[in-house]
DNA sequence: CGAAGCCTTGATTGTGTTCAAACGGGGTGG
DNA sequence: CCACCCCGTTTGAACACAATCAAGGCTTCG
């Protein structure tokens, strides 16, 4: 938290990065930074509200009276969504400090859409690719093993969330994965153990993960059809 | 398959039941009947298409190169649906005889939405209203007992799928609704017989039931904390 | 230094899968 | 007409995977 304006100034600088007809919206953007465990208001409004990130993780979380609990999407930088009171059983929650985003209001958002018939198809593609996501995970966390949950997160997170080494930098804990997979937080930890004592992957440090045999990621894993190198 | 004709017109009367501003889309509808089995082809061009489902019912189904399945959508009548080709490895299919849609192609649906900023926010809602019943049943398959699912499952059909005496008709059958939930059918079977014995609920027929007990669906059913009327 | 989170590993338990078998209805062909 | 088969459904028995319970290590922060 050292200068608020100046860091505001600087990620303001990050929304250029959005694709094509979205940045029209960056006139209004409005630049937060959340501290983790930050909850982001989810009544705003009759026209919703819309957000990209441009660092962090957020997450999307269903809860139930009962306190179980799963994380229905998890959102990272260059991801853009959309929060409306209809979803009011969730709550959405930054998950890493030094989370930042940008907050479009669906009044105004709607209004320029009205204009700009890019935009608008643009916002409706965001919706349909939030949708066949949404409906892949239901693939992943109905049918496959923990095992296979894990692999795929990890594929998943490589390309969205590795550094330049080709290092897979997790921005969540153990738990969130567990509650993003549906699995318990000791099936993660067993996975990952797993993975790296068959030599698919490499731990460097607790939250990050290099991929040394990724076919063997893509594949199914339920076989101990891989040599364990090292 | 009696009178192709008279049955297109008597459905194509079945369109002005359709929400508010969507029906501006029925003067270029045109009306599907499919078999049971009948796929709907998922290369449908850049623009997409969009489905309405007037009676039967449609999965969303993703399958996997080993043949594990999941059915990620289930639309039945009054259910918009869009299908790009950006979800293609899923497949779409009527799963009850007597299906019947109608169809508009996207670049249309497009082209009037251009004009009509009414129409064009009520299909950001059938995509939002889709993305939350998704999101919702990612919590269901992901946390919920075999018990509760088949609870849950016909919590939501009642309502959208019952008859004129509140009895709910089950459109599928249970190998659809076990790769709906994620478990298998056997499993789907004992919940059933489960409840039926419970007396939460009564068969009459093996695809018609009646809810006797809908607290218990209700709350959690993990606990034996139910009488069983007879 | 203690407390609180997060991560990891082991032992035990339990829910749901898998395998197996049998029933019923609807269609087809002998 | 009956035999037959296919499909959907149901129930039982054995097994397996992941949850739960328990405990210990590690880091960070007050």
């Amino acid at each position: 938290m050292k200068t608020k304006i100046h860091a505001a100034d600087y990620y303001r600088r990050m929304l250029s990065m959005q694709p094509h007809a979205l940045k029209r919206l960056d006139a209004f953007a409005k630049i937060m930074a959340c501290n983790r465990g930050r909850e982001i208001p989810n009544n705003p409004g009759p026209a919703g509200h819309w957000y990209y990130v441009i660092t962090g993780a957020v997450r999307r979380c269903a809860v139930r009276s009962d306190g179980r609990r799963q994380i229905v999407d998890l959102m990272l930088p260059r991801d853009f969504f959309f929060v409306s009171d209809s979803q009011n059983e969730a709550t959405i929650e930054a998950i890493a400090d030094e989370t930042v985003l940008a907050s479009y209001p669906g009044q105004r958002v709607e209004l320029v859409a009205e204009r700009d018939v890019e935009l608008a198809r643009e916002l409706r593609d965001v919706a349909f690719q939030s949708l066949t996501r949404s409906q892949a995970q239901l693939l992943i966390i109905g049918r496959l093993t923990a095992l296979e949950k894990v692999g795929s997160f990890l594929l998943s997170l490589d390309g969205r969330a590795s550094d330049a080494s080709g290092q897979v930098v997790l921005p969540v804990s153990r738990y969130d994965i567990a509650d993003y997979l549906a699995v318990s937080v000791e099936t993660v930890c067993r996975a990952l153990t797993d993975l790296r004592q068959r030599g698919v992957i490499r731990l460097a440090g607790k939250r990050t993960i290099k991929i040394l045999n990724r076919s063997a990621l893509e594949d199914r894993m339920s076989e101990s059809s891989m040599v364990a190198g090292v």
